[in-house]
DNA sequence: ATTTACAGTTACCTTTTGGTAACCAGTTAC
DNA sequence: GTAACTGGTTACCAAAAGGTAACTGTAAAT
């Protein structure tokens, strides 16, 4: 029973964002790239409780989806920098109130 | 090495809220209460792609989290209401935001 | 000659998540 | 007396996500 109300992935406007930010540490590498471009070191230096390999796939996963850009330069050692896109930075409202949120809720008195 | 800038999952405010709202279907199960109490087989046929085994783990663990309440009818047939918390209702305006960026992302013709 | 630096990749394994199908209870409708 | 209704639970299995450890390449430093 198909109704207007019911939940449908691909109308969803809640469903849809999941879908490119859903995971489990989406959100966070997006906050941490909020304000500046980073390398990758720096990011999994940031989030210590990913691993490289998923630090990796999600920042591929968020290249393809056109959040992210990802910048290689031709040196030795090699150096990547990772910054949001126009569109990754559209993100921000969204990060903003997700933000704010955990702060009034938990971090009041740290 | 941890800086002031390392994310700390215990004190990062977009972590403490993913680690209540992170999962898959919770932002989902979240929107489809956010106006209305609903009953458990309303939820379901809102959400059709989601099994009743995981909506019911979802649905205990929201409820152990303190986002939403569940009411019991002492009736047969059996008849569970669920329905935001007051905490609960304080992630209108993150839910809102991401209905918002879906919205104007994706679904501006529709 | 060996080590270090960086940004990965790969093979392998474990954990988590999710799905299916069968079953339950108590009352009402057929 | 049998089926249907609702809101689950349970056992079992499959898929997805995530972790660890070892490895890669090139240049510079020791």
């Amino acid at each position: 029973m198909v109704t207007k109300e019911t939940i449908n992935e691909l109308k969803c406007p809640v469903s849809i964002l999941l879908q490119l930010i859903g995971g489990k540490w989406k959100p966070i590498i997006l906050y941490v790239l909020r304000s500046n471009k980073r390398r990758f070191g720096e990011i999994s230096a940031r989030i210590p409780t990913i691993s490289r390999k998923v630090l990796t796939e999600q920042l591929k996963e968020l290249e393809r989806d056109g959040l992210i850009e990802r910048k290689q330069f031709k040196e030795i050692p090699p150096r990547v920098e990772y910054s949001l896109t126009e569109f990754g930075k559209s993100l921000a409202p969204v990060l903003n109130e997700m933000e704010k949120w955990g702060n009034e809720n938990f971090l009041k008195n740290q």
